[in-house]
DNA sequence: TTCTAACATGTAACCGGTTACACATCAAAA
DNA sequence: TTTTGATGTGTAACCGGTTACATGTTAGAA
């Protein structure tokens, strides 16, 4: 690899000059910058990011932290935010945290150290205080932490609602809710817009609620409990689409029909929601939109440039599948 | 943050010092280690890992450059190898190539002004001697490039023979394959490893073989199409789980009853295979060993340790579902 | 007692860029 | 003709580490 000094040297100038040709800032003689040009070309030099960082404290460089890439939902984000940094020639640096406090601020210290210039991260284990004292720009995804730091996401109970309103709709007597795991915000979220939804119902009870936390295999045990204790639950709001599967599992394996004995409606709108079959309708986020908008957020914030609203909230839309009955 | 010159003058010795006690090599007195230990914590310091870079030459990261982290094998993957890199002080970027051989190549050129330490890389695209030429140390993944080139993968001919013999024991009498990609590796050996199996059947024809380049709902068209043409087809051996999908989609689109009517096969062995209903059978990949031994193996490379067996092949295993007839 | 090698520590060059500052030139304004 | 500001370029300090080399001490061997 050539460097700097190398281009200088071929070009008859000093390095300063071939700098400023580099990032076109200063005064240069239209002849010497083709002379540095040319240069270039013949040694095909690239610029060493790491001493360009090393001066100018900053890496081009972001992390996306997120609970575990193999739940099916973060895939599509992180697709979405590597799309956004690519074309603003940032690199992604992936981190799982498994949910765990100490992983996390395991990764935030190599960020620093790394001069990583800023972090997306889905959590609910971390505290606001450690993150501002970090000062490094961060967003929050998918789960809002604090009114102080920047977050993108969805109406999470507002969804909640009128996913238990459709199933109202098309008729459901007796609708439960598989809920995600405790102290997850988003989770909570759309735990209280079925519980606002249904808690004056005369035959609504507290069985009705179980919890998934958003594993498949969980959820399915938990809804084969549920579904032969309570034969008459007629809809079923899974607090997200990968709880959802383990609800078609389950039914399926009790010879329960979907939509005809049961209807099931989810919550995210991943695109394995359209690859099973019956197709799964969901209150469908925006997904690649979110990744996208709190890349876009970040990079503004790196950049210094103004953020007007810090705190991105998104609608989710009802996409009908083929797990719901029909509404006439 | 505090650098190696605040904690050298808290302990009152030379910057050279606090580096040896760093890195624990050379020779410190034992009271001046402790001494400068009490700085590094007191002052809570971290070493600056973009200034150690730029003299190393190296970055302790590693480049996974995949597809499409949507496809759900690869987050599966990326988490293997994730978890090795954390284990090991190193540190993960995640790049999406969408099988272009020019976004491949310019990830290249950013690894290198990066000093990232090696890449991983899943590619069907990409020249050995363009790899060669660029003297990163380098594993391919799931698909072997050339011999020179140490690569970690499974051996798919003899698995799809395998397969296709599961559904002919099972009494399948006409089978079909979907096969990914033409032109990339894995879909080509798997396609021939049928191709072996049936070629010589009574019953074969080129007509049972249709393209469904790896895509979920390309897949569905295609076997909609080969369904409704062959209806005695009884057995489909398809390329990988992500088009199983496809295909179970078809065949409940059009009535026709996994297994009763037609037996399906997939390959890769992603969890999803599990949490669908019926559950696929599979010739399933260690896909979490794969990451792990792609990881380690390119650790070893770049520690400079010997590497036997440059050319890692993994053998699939059988993995019964609920997708295929019952066996008697 | 002198020599030698292990031990201990500091100085400064180096990694490869960026940029403040100094200095020189030149054309237009005074 | 002198002043001035825009233009053009080089020198060297700096970013924050690592390490070669120099220097000095000390203890055991000769």
């Amino acid at each position: 690899m050539s460097t700097i000094k190398d281009v200088a040297n071929e070009a008859n100038v000093s390095v300063a000059t071939v700098s400023r040709v580099l990032n076109n800032n200063g005064y240069v003689n239209e002849d010497t910058r083709k002379k540095v040009l040319k240069a270039i070309e013949k040694l095909d030099y690239k610029p060493n990011a790491v001493a360009r960082s090393l001066f100018k404290k900053q890496s081009k460089t972001i992390a996306l932290i997120v609970p575990d890439i193999k739940n099916p939902f973060f895939p599509e984000i992180a697709r979405a935010i590597e799309d956004v940094l690519n074309n603003n020639d940032y690199t992604l640096i992936l981190c799982n945290s498994d949910e765990h406090e100490d992983k996390e601020k395991k990764y935030f210290d190599v960020m620093k150290q790394k001069y990583v210039d800023g972090v997306i991260i889905v959590t609910s284990t971390l505290a606001p205080n450690y993150i501002e004292k970090n000062n490094i720009p961060i967003v929050s995804l998918d789960r809002p932490i604090h009114q102080s730091i920047p977050s993108v996401s969805v109406n999470n109970y507002e969804g909640a609602k009128e996913a238990v309103q459709y199933l109202k709709a098309i008729g459901c007597k007796k609708i439960a809710h598989v809920r995600g795991p405790v102290s997850v915000i988003n989770a909570d979220e759309r735990y209280k817009g079925y519980l606002s939804e249904v808690c004056n119902e005369p035959w609504f009870s507290e069985e009705f609620i179980i919890n998934g936390n958003y594993n498949v295999l969980e959820t399915a045990k938990a809804t084969m409990v549920l579904l032969s204790k309570h034969r008459d639950i007629d809809g079923i709001f899974s607090g997200n689409d990968y709880m959802a599967l383990g609800v078609l599992k389950a039914a399926t394996q009790m010879g329960i029909r979907i939509p005809q004995d049961l209807s099931l409606i989810g919550f995210d709108g991943i695109q394995l929601c359209e690859l099973t079959s019956p197709e799964i309708t969901t209150m469908a986020q925006p997904i690649y939109e979110l990744g996208e908008s709190a890349a876009k957020l970040l990079l503004n914030m790196i950049e210094g440039k103004a953020v007007n609203p810090a705190q991105q909230e998104f609608k989710v839309s009802l996409k009908i599948g083929q797990s719901t009955k029909v509404l006439r």
